[in-house]
DNA sequence: GGCCAGGCCCCAG
DNA sequence: CTGGGGCATGGC
């Protein structure tokens, strides 16, 4: 019933319940900046915990870890949105039929937050590197070199000097700001779309489009729009007379497939 | 070697 | 409120 053909450079993972998953775009679309993959075996530390997997394990793993199959957002019906979405507009069925089940990860909002200041006028590779680099640094080894992501806590004395000869440049004072502020993320979750993203936005460094990415990646916002330079192309090029209300009430998934598909197609 | 990268701040009009 | 320069750094 489901066309594993159409997977070609990556894999689509079946699991609980014929529920697929897009592991490849879906770890390394830009969303998170936490993954490694060597061969078939991904690997990252969440939670505290250093998670180690074989793609042909992933159905088993999540089955039984009811903290991963939350992170990997197993529950939500992404067939039902997919299917909307490819009725609506031609250009998203194409990509949806490309690059199918992206899922939207719930990540940790302190790490959503750190990625997405590092991520202004930077590239994924570098901003991977930049995670890599303050967990290394600051974060607790749980398993022999695997660092978790520091906790706001273990951050609580650095300096912005001491970001920038990390090479963090001049997000090291949004660094400083954020941490200082960390106790917001607690109320987030609590406030609606908008009252959520004038909150943030009050974070130094914050603004419309990391905000958009927070209430995302860290709160699963489906209805936020996160508008980058990608975005701003295709946006010009396919959709000059719509904004994201013409993909509602599954912007964020549209998003995804617009940003994936402009990135890997315009240059490989 | 310029140009660009999942932008935002700040300041001039 | 809108527009544009500046900002650190590395890859191409």
């Amino acid at each position: 019933m489901l066309c594993l053909q159409d997977a070609k450079s990556f894999a689509i993972v079946s699991a609980m319940n014929d529920t697929l998953i897009n592991l490849e775009a879906t770890l390394f679309c830009g969303q998170t900046f936490a993954w490694t993959k060597e061969g078939s075996t991904y690997e990252a530390v969440l939670g505290g915990r250093n998670i180690t997997f074989e793609e042909s394990d992933f159905s088993a793993l999540v089955a039984e870890d009811t903290m991963l199959s939350h992170y990997f957002d197993m529950e939500w019906d992404y067939e039902a949105a997919e299917t909307e979405l490819s009725t609506l507009d031609p250009h998203l069925a194409m990509l949806i039929r490309q690059y199918r089940s992206i899922h939207i990860l719930n990540q940790d909002p302190w790490e959503v937050l750190v990625s997405f200041l590092l991520s202004q006028n930077n590239n994924i590779q570098r901003i991977r590197g930049m995670y890599r680099t303050l967990s290394k640094t600051y974060g607790t080894e749980v398993d022999p070199g695997a660092f978790a992501f520091p906790r706001p806590s273990q951050l609580d004395c650095v300096s912005e000097a001491q970001f920038r000869a990390l090479g963090m440049g001049f997000r090291a004072p949004y660094l400083v700001s954020a941490i200082s502020q960390s106790h917001l993320l607690e109320f987030i979750g609590s406030l609606d779309y908008q009252a959520a993203k004038e909150l943030l936005k009050s974070i130094r460094g914050v603004g419309e489009k990391v905000a958009s990415c927070i209430l995302l990646f860290g709160y699963h916002h489906m209805e936020a729009f996160p508008m980058d330079t990608w975005m701003q192309k295709v946006m010009k090029r396919y959709y000059p007379t719509k904004d994201e209300t013409y993909f509602a009430p599954y912007a964020a998934l549209a998003q995804q497939y617009l940003f994936h598909g402009e990135r890997l197609g315009g240059r490989q």
